[in-house]
DNA sequence: TGCGCATGATGCCGTTTCGGTATCAAAATT
DNA sequence: AATTTTGATACCGAAACGGCATCATGCGCA
């Protein structure tokens, strides 16, 4: 047997009253059960915790060291249900979302911002990630929001879209493209192409390569780069040209030239995304946070 | 039912491990109590901890604040653990030890300075009071040693002599004895004696009114002092003279004489006196010292 | 001095809690 | 499709807990 609560609670009485009828009468128990346990907590213990009689009761030396520590625990198990409560509620306790470079450079940042300043106690844990990556991390508990080039169809998870991106052509400015306003898609029929590989962007090929697709060419990949910077990288030493969208390009380094692509009305959708069966604690308030928002602009 | 420390340590091996068989194994239960006990504490808390399947189990965020706080209280309930055993032991605690005048003029500081060094852990908590209220706190648990004016016949209690004095005679610089080397005892039966309350200073009156009657004679107290300080200034001012001990006059204020009396052998002894039934913690250790010290000088 | 009272301890018993074995349910793996 | 893995549930016996009755002891009072 080993000490519980109980007992520490039928001390902390017994200590207060030094009475034993009284204190048992207070934790609502008869007096021979309240004898009883605190005759187990000294055996458990080892040590005499009260000096008896029949006209009083005294509290040993031992006895008066451990109830100052019966306080402590009492009360930091009280807090400890308060907050594991609190937990749950979503009132405290972190938040990992993840996010890829659309998304970053979309409006997530200001929702995080203005999350953050609603619910201060909920501290978030930011993770750049690939949509891939993402929906793994989701699987694996060890993610609780992601935000990915959407929409994924999978069972058990919920999302909602927060951005809304048209395709451009990103080219450096000495490239022919440069001059013009506009270019259609076709235009990049025979151009040499750059892009992410092929594992880590696979959601952002099922948008573009239908898409060339239709207008009559397979794109063609000449050089592969981690992520978006290294993409417009390759980009303005010439390498080729890329396919991306509006927001990653909102700010572009120099010696590049975003071109819209007026004959393609698609766009690219980055969604959050969660569990079903995990929408508690601080989760739940982003959810919540983030279904209260309007739709993303979605012009006809 | 409530939350107990059991099933706080069911929780914290659940989550380390996050798969109850094993988890129930290093606790030594099966595994399907292990799964009653998790589902008791939810229930007692009103919040899921784990996201069970039955290939995997994660900790919730509630889970994850919980654990974070149930490391804490089952650390803290073994340190009051190890402490009450300590405090048992005599390692810590406090030790309070009444003193007379007598007792504080004589070896006692010295005493207690030196069983600090070698005990520091133990907080000494020193309390005046004459002989008759220490023994009254002694009886109510609220001191662990009395140094009193003894030899105390009481059942229950165990005594050490620390201290030894001869009785003196104190007077007046400007009085007759102060012309003499010594006195007789019986020199004293006409002269006005200032001393303390016959309450207060029962026990020294247990002493000096016995060799007063051999010597022929009660002394005449014509003046009542709280203590000795008292006593020795009411006898610098002239009121009269007094019998005390060679050591509470071993520093004396200018105007005051200590005249020996050279016809009295008994002496004053001082005891160190403690509860049998008390003989724990700090107090233990404290006997253990006196009982192992030198017996007072005490010349035939 | 004897009796009554107060109070913690102990005995006996019924109820509740805890834990074990066997089995079920569901998902993943072979 | 069969097997394996793993948490949940059913049934049962053992252990723990608490209540009532009673005992033992010391103190206070007449």
């Amino acid at each position: 047997m080993r000490t519980d609560l109980r007992l520490v609670r039928y001390f902390v009485a017994t200590a207060e009253d030094l009475h034993f009828r009284r204190a048992a009468d207070r934790l609502g128990i008869a007096q021979p059960a309240l004898s009883r346990a605190i005759q187990a907590l000294e055996t458990e213990l080892g040590v005499a915790l009260f000096i008896r009689s029949n006209r009083n009761v005294q509290i040993t030396p031992a006895g008066r060291a451990f109830l100052g520590r019966a306080y402590e625990i009492l009360s930091l198990m009280e807090r400890a249900t308060e907050e594991v409560r609190s937990a749950h509620d979503g009132r405290i306790g972190s938040l990992r979302i993840g996010y890829t470079d659309f998304a970053i450079a979309g409006p997530l940042p200001t929702l995080l911002k203005d999350f953050q300043e609603r619910q201060p106690q909920i501290t978030l844990k930011p993770q750049h990630g690939v949509t891939l990556t993402q929906m793994h991390r989701l699987a694996e508990g060890k993610l609780d929001i992601g935000f990915v080039t959407g929409p994924v169809s999978k069972d058990g998870y919920d999302q909602h879209p927060v951005q809304s991106e048209r395709f451009v052509c990103v080219c450096a400015d000495s490239h022919p493209f440069a001059e013009r306003d506009a270019i259609c898609l076709a235009d990049l029929a025979d151009e040499d192409f750059v892009h992410g590989n092929s594992t880590d962007w696979q959601h952002f090929y099922d948008y573009l390569i239908p898409l060339c697709r239709r207008a009559g060419f397979v794109p063609r990949i000449v050089q592969e780069a981690f992520n978006t910077a290294g993409i417009l990288g390759l980009v303005s030493c010439g390498m080729g040209v890329t396919v991306l969208t509006e927001d990653v390009c909102s700010a572009l380094a120099p010696g590049l030239v975003v071109v819209p692509i007026e004959d393609v009305t698609e766009r690219l959708i980055t969604s959050a995304i969660w569990r079903r069966d995990h929408v508690v604690g601080p989760t739940r308030h982003f959810v919540d946070y983030l279904q209260a928002l309007p739709a993303p602009q979605h012009p006809t």
